[in-house]
RNA sequence: GCGGGUAUGGCGGAAUUGGCAGACGCGUUAGAUUCAGGUUCUAAUGGUCGCAAGGCUGUGCAGGUUCAAGUCCUGUUACCCGCACCA
């Protein structure tokens, strides 16, 4: 009986189809269980090996929960808006709209093809006005909220893509997407508050399960740090606030450094005796792009104010103020106290500028370099703080500004408001309209969805405005609230918008009055296990998480966190161990590998691989190891025998099989769970046939991971129904246990013997048994014995000398 | 520089959390089947010494704790990923 794994598959697959034996019920009196994949941008490069991985995984995971009674939604969709599709519409004259639906008819017959257990009703695609009609209703209640808010800011500008970036989309420098540098602009863009709700994304963390390493890299994003404010006089007058997380070292700052953006700058344009210089300075950091900032990062620069001067509050003491680049407007208060005796940077600098430094904690020597692992020293130098710890200092000398009036404990975030204007066509139009009277005025909901006008050219203007901004007919309408000429925006939503929803469309995706019905909503929510790549765990996750806690501030969502439970997959590499990628020609095609081996196969390969979590290398001829494990099971239906109770001989290995299997998936451990049926399918095999009971339990195991060959021969064996239908076996812990088990014998550490006892006998007995043993006497021979130890059901180990 | 991770045979990787290192698979070798290639089956397979029984050695490196260490502690090296002047 040959392995005909094309017919076979495809023959199921048009069984499932035609039986919709896949979909979510609405049925909400059952058990739920939410299984979630990160949907896929449609590229024209169609599927990647590595979108398996992610899919079959939560693929078994879904089917399993299916044979243990749940209702589970387990839907795939398609993060459709972007620039490729974009820029291959413009380099082909075919429309975007075109582009993205023949990239997903062929990455969904890519992914029917794998035989996963998608819920193909609930597809969802972002660009579909019937979706994005939703991603704009959220928009404009952020805007209601004061959550969306229009500034002019100096922005990312790709020169390549002539088009705005998110700071997290710049990478060393450059495009994240074309690679283009990426220099400073100022333009004037609409951005969301993610920063108002820092410290609940910090908080809420505590609530979800997710590996670690995710959490730890979200709270780093966000770079929650506490410190205090400090207002410094000026001989100007006027007081510069300054953040530092180390007031404790306030008697250590001998010069202030404000960002080249400082607006006091301007302020003191008077006073300042240099402003030549300052201002060829302003300019010529603010023609760098950040790519050259970082490059000259060892080397400080910066100009002294000359004219005003601060003034430290501890003890009065008049210090001079810098400007430097290396003072960022965009974090804390742009402006620094600068203790060089304790701060690298400010040592650098300090050295440089040729500017004292003061040790004020004991332990370093600060001529040679700055002291900065000193948080459990001792206060020097320092006034009325001197003798104290450093932890202590800190809390008092806040509370002696703060009496005065000069300081206050202050928490500062790395993140940033979330810049969500993009200058491209191939977005959610932002439904706000600019009325020179009434400001911005959001659409009203019943006009949505605002749809995307058809046009003719989709390239950027030059002056970086949106190629919407060229349609007049669609930019010109009247305002809402007072009726006289407006503009529409024109600028559209970044492709993070429509992912930062999605999971909550496919509770309800044909909904028309709701995003989704508060039902649906209610009894689907949250994800219970969603999976996807590292590569999104700062961006995708924080962007989604923040739009899911506004969601339920205003009482659409009924859970404050969308995600039960995350995990991450590692990367599939090429087979010389480097990322796949066109240039390095390393390229496995999906398509080729059900092609020659079949999807079953490709399934279980992916899942054999390795460390789920961990990156792993093609292999070619790793492959037909799975490919000859599935033909040897497809060849039991010869050996098969009635029966409808385990056998003795293979009683205990299926009961532990069941237990090993069953256990494996929840820890994501596919590759060892295939591996315990390997060592089984073994064991049958010296055995020399399998009756009906065993077949069951073996089909319904390896059927989340080779869907289709089970299916195949549980109707070959004529088993009745479909595996789709069954239960997921259980297992008796009792029968898990040997009778007799092999116990090692150690005489100092060594192995001597190995000795089979019954598994209930006790510590005397083993330890007779153990000494009994010839090899063991041997060993002892003329030795006095020390110590005995005894692990039952494990080991003995005798120390003798 | 900061944060996270990894290091085990020729290769991918196991190891119940301190208790038999190398499960399972690939590859390799020998034998059987075959006209032959492929397939399939049987056996062997960390290194090393030995005819053998058996011994020695072995989880990046150097120490330590322990009856016992891939696993714990101290130090160190290499590589990968993320962030990067965040005061």
């Amino acid at each position: 009986m040959k392995y005909d794994f094309a017919a076979i598959e495809k023959k199921w697959q048009d069984i499932w189809d035609a039986r919709n034996v896949f979909a979510a019920s609405d049925d909400y009196s059952k058990p739920k269980y939410y299984a979630l994949v990160e949907f896929p941008y449609p590229s024209g490069q169609g599927l990647h090996v590595g979108h398996p991985r992610s899919y079959t995984a939560l693929d078994i995971v879904a089917r399993k929960r299916r044979l243990q009674g749940y209702n589970v939604l387990y839907p795939m969709g398609w993060d459709a808006f972007g620039l490729p599709t974009e820029n291959y519409a413009i380099k082909n004259h075919i429309h975007p709209e075109k582009v993205t639906h023949d990239n997903v008819q062929r990455f969904k017959s890519q992914l029917k093809s794998l035989g996963l257990s998608f819920d193909w009703n609930r597809e969802i695609n972002t660009t579909d006005p019937d979706y994005y009609r939703w991603t704009q209703w959220i928009f404009l209640q952020l805007f209601k909220k004061g959550l969306a808010y229009k500034k002019e800011m100096s922005v990312n500008w790709c020169t390549g893509c002539k088009v705005v970036l998110a700071n997290e989309e710049v990478v060393n420098g450059v495009c994240e997407r074309c690679g283009s540098p990426v220099v400073h602009k100022v333009k004037s863009q609409w951005m969301l508050k993610i920063t108002e709700y820092a410290q609940r994304l910090i908080d809420d963390l505590d609530l979800v399960d997710y590996i670690d390493r995710v959490k730890v890299s979200q709270r780093n994003w966000i770079g929650r740090s506490t410190g205090a404010q400090v207002d410094f006089g000026t001989t100007a007058g006027d007081k510069l606030t300054v953040f530092t997380t180390r007031p404790d070292t306030l008697y250590g700052a001998t010069y202030m450094v404000i960002s080249p953006e400082h607006p006091y700058i301007e302020k003191w344009a008077g006073l300042i005796q240099n402003m030549d210089a300052v201002r060829a300075y302003q300019e010529e950091s603010a023609r760098k792009s950040d790519f050259e900032r970082t490059e000259l990062a060892k080397d400080k620069t910066g100009v002294k104010l000359e004219g005003v001067r601060g003034i430290n509050p501890v003890n009065d003491e008049e210090i001079p103020i810098f400007i430097s680049d290396y003072v960022l407007m965009s974090y804390g208060t742009g402006a620094i106290m600068a203790v060089p005796g304790h701060d690298t940077r400010d040592w650098d600098f300090a050295k440089k500028f040729g500017l004292p430094i003061i040790e004020v904690v004991k332990g370093g020597n600060v001529e040679e370099a700055a002291f900065t692992d000193c948080e459990t020293g001792v206060m020097v130098n320092s006034g009325i703080l001197d003798g104290l710890s450093v932890e202590e200092a800190k809390k008092k000398i806040v509370e002696w500004l703060a009496e005065r009036g000069k300081a206050e404990p202050k928490v500062n975030y790395k993140l940033r408001d979330w810049v969500f204007s993009r200058q491209r066509y191939w977005g959610e139009p932002i439904p706000i309209i600019h009325c020179d009277h009434c400001g911005y005025v959001p659409l009203d909901e019943s006009e949505l969805p605002l749809r995307l006008p058809e046009v003719d050219s989709y390239e950027p203007t030059d002056n970086g405005d949106s190629p919407l901004a060229a349609m007049t007919d669609w930019v010109n309408v009247k305002c809402p609230k007072c009726g006289a000429p407006a503009k529409r925006e024109t600028d559209t939503m970044p492709q993070w918008a429509g992912s930062s929803w999605y999971f909550l469309r496919y509770c309800d995706p044909h909904n028309q009055d709701a995003l989704a019905s508060k039902e649906a909503l209610n009894y689907w929510m949250p994800v219970d296990w969603y999976n996807g790549g590292m590569e999104h765990t700062t961006l995708h996750l924080l962007y989604s998480r923040f739009w899911h806690k506004f969601l339920y501030d205003i009482g659409v969502v009924n859970t404050p966190e969308p995600y039960a439970k995350r995990t991450s997959h590692g990367m599939i590499l090429g087979e010389n161990g480097e990322k796949m990628s066109k240039s390095r020609g390393n390229v496995v095609n999906p398509d080729d590998i059900i092609r020659e081996y079949g999807a079953d196969t490709l399934r279980l390969y992916e899942m054999f691989i390795g460390d789920f979590e961990k990156a792993a290398p093609w292999s070619q001829s790793s492959i037909k190891g799975c490919k000859r494990f599935l033909e040897r099971i497809y060849g039991l239906l010869e050996v098969l025998q009635p029966g409808e109770a385990y056998s003795e001989a293979l009683e205990g290995s299926f009961h532990k099989t069941v237990r090993k299997v069953s256990g494996d998936i929840e820890a994501l451990k596919f590759n060892t769970a295939i591996a315990a049926m390997m060592s089984l399918l073994n064991e049958i095999s010296d055995h020399g046939s399998i009756n009906h009971a065993e077949m069951k339990t073996l089909l319904l195991l390896l059927n989340p991971f080779a869907p289709h060959l089970t299916e195949e021969m549980w109707e070959q064996a004529k088993f009745g129904g479909m595996v789709t239908e069954q239960k997921w076996p259980s297992y008796d812990e009792e029968k898990c246990k040997d009778a007799q088990i092999e116990i090692v014998v150690q005489v100092c550490g060594k192995i001597k013997a190995r000795i089979m006892v019954d598994a209930g006998c006790s510590e005397q007995e083993l330890l007779d048994a153990a000494k009994a043993a010839p090899s063991v006497q041997a060993a002892l021979n003329g030795k006095q014995i020390v110590k005995e130890i005894v692990v039952k059901g494990k080991l003995v180990n005798i120390v003798a000398k």
